[in-house]
DNA sequence: TTGTACGCGTTATCAC
DNA sequence: GTGATAACGCGTACAA
């Protein structure tokens, strides 16, 4: 009762009206809320007292516009289902960038880019001040979203490493954070290698991702250590299930004739997803995966040991990755003049079985 | 040059210096940005131009402060990793909120409810003005947080129904939006059914979660319409492969000596990945999932189709739940008096390999 | 130690 | 039509 306006949005209380209650000014009270030192016991106890009675919660947005600094973290979600269902951990990326934030009084700030708007709208409307800095996600080979980071001075950290050719610019002068994706798709390679696999193959994901580039790369060393040519050996597609089915079969095409049947292919995937794609058409055509074939998955998704073999897979530290992210962002926010950082985290090869020495024919 | 501060952050310009360039006041200049109506042809031109010419973007703080109004939706992310396996379409239901939040001209703000913080805690940050709003996901059976929403007269919407005796208050009385887990549960333990299984099971969710609640409503209609006794038939656990699996093997420790060594034996799961570990677990024991028994799954995640058998599920609409969820909010949020609404999207059983009608023992 | 007063960038209510 | 000017809620010089 007493209620002026419909209760129905339960007036907050502001820092004057808790002034009024404690019987001091608002600069008083708002030494209190931000503990600094300059108050006496008394009077901060008095205060104290008051805002825990009536619950007080100070207005972000007035703080923020005061402090220019909201303290929201910005994610800018790809507009395409396709990565994301490429990206089966893109929830354990939100999650780990969530958690450091929040943990250092950050909040995380999420819009979806649709393809009819330029980055530069996307960004540009999510800046508008709504955000003190920016994750960016799915780095594309030519990015153009860094050169207008870079010209917005806006602090930004990338999921994934540029390229180095990026035109008049050091790769050193980002804050990015990566997975060892080359060392991943080398020490897949290697081992089918090991395991003896005659004709080796990289289904890859879309060439305009700067992941992909890497992971590529990384193919190609271990194929030529090993004195091995890797030409006309990458398949490339989405990271779907469909894809993998499909590049396998006109990978499978092009083989005939030439190797006993099949029997001996090994297969690098860029997704789990596109491996079990693979698998489904390796077993199609009537070879044994895990003995007569090879296939190695990418992620170590939560299904990936449940599959029929269990995956082989390269794993990466997703939630890791998240919440150092966050940890480089805000450090850049905080300090400007703070060199940036690259963080790149190890990947980790799972054997399980898919991959396995290949059966001997004379068996 | 003529930087004044450090060229770090790019001066952004404000609405007073746009109405100085253009020589007319800021009043003016708020009413071009906002499209009022009383504002001159020629001056209205006037200041477009100037504010295409510096690439003027209003201060969304000042604005929301102002209008004491965020245009931020909140979503809370729960705490446990293990809800997020269980959920592997949530980037998918983050896509659908984002979408149509920011094709409304709304943002998604994003945070973690960290288990040592009480809801209230959690929810308490994420106000102080900083959200418009609230969507809740991860709907408990008896949730505390409905109480406190309620009380707070935030505007929020559900993705989940509450279950009926909520104590004093009529479920009418929140948006919620939800898919059809009992009609989803319901079918396919019927499909179980008329495949002609002997020995029916529900291999739910934790009990705590109000979805399991649905899932078993729907799974005991089935066989009590059938004429069948749902006692002791209900299993739960984490939506893992890990507990798929190894609340399959207590199943099949419980049925030794009923039934024919576990032909006949049919399971709902309450997610793809436990469908995924019952299968395991099955073919453990022996048995020919699709032939001698049959697994339903629940949310047709991307390998289901690829899993060996391709996974016979209920899928739920998770992207469009996401969008109407948003929907309802911001309806919510911009007619306070609308009643509230509830919507539920239909599942769709999707048959595939894992589930066949039995083989016939004679064969 | 405490209080006054102004700035943060918009919107909106008045006058003119 | 247009322009001062008071909110919006908080931080913080500066003065006391």
């Amino acid at each position: 009762m007493g209620a002026r306006r419909a209760d129905r949005a339960r007036k907050r209380l502001t820092i004057a009206e808790i002034a009024a209650l404690a019987g001091v000014s608002t600069a008083t009270v708002s030494r209190v809320l931000n503990g600094k030192r300059d108050v006496s016991p008394e009077t901060r106890l008095k205060v104290q007292r008051i805002i825990a009675a009536h619950n007080y919660q100070p207005n972000a947005l007035a703080r923020s516009l005061s402090l220019r600094r909201t303290h929201n973290l910005g994610l800018i979600i790809p507009h395409t289902a396709e990565y994301l269902v490429s990206f089966p951990y893109f929830s354990e990326l939100i999650r780990g960038i969530s958690q450091r934030a929040n943990a250092a009084g950050y909040r995380l700030l999420l819009a979806t880019s649709s393809s009819e708007r330029s980055s530069e709208e996307t960004y540009g409307e999510v800046l508008r001040g709504a955000v003190d800095g920016l994750i960016v996600v799915d780095l594309k080979v030519q990015d153009e979203r860094l050169r207008w980071l870079r010209r917005e001075a806006v602090p930004f950290v990338l999921i994934g490493r540029p390229l180095e050719p990026e035109p008049s610019s050091e790769v050193a002068g980002v804050n990015c954070v990566d997975s060892d994706n080359v060392g991943g798709a080398y020490r897949a390679t290697r081992h089918l290698l090991e395991l003896g696999h005659e004709s080796i193959w990289l289904i890859n994901g879309p060439p305009e991702h700067a992941v992909s580039v890497y992971r590529e790369r990384g193919f190609r060393r271990a194929l030529e250590e090993a004195g091995r040519s890797a030409e006309g050996r990458v398949l490339a597609g989405p990271f779907t299930v469909e894809a993998g089915y499909e590049l396998t079969q006109t990978l499978l095409a092009r083989t005939r004739g030439r190797s006993r049947g099949g029997i001996g292919i090994g297969i690098v995937a860029a997704s789990d997803l596109q491996a079990c794609g693979a698998v489904l058409a390796l077993r199609e055509a009537g070879l044994r995966v895990g003995a007569d074939v090879s296939v190695v998955g990418f992620d170590d998704v939560p299904l990936a040991r449940a599959f029929d073999p269990p995956l082989t897979t390269v794993r990466q530290p997703i939630f890791e990755i998240g919440k150092e992210a966050a940890r480089l962002l805000i450090r850049q926010i905080e300090q400007p003049d703070a060199p940036p950082l690259q963080t790149v985290f190890p990947t980790e090869l799972i054997v399980r079985r898919s991959t396995r020495p290949l059966a001997h024919s004379d068996e």
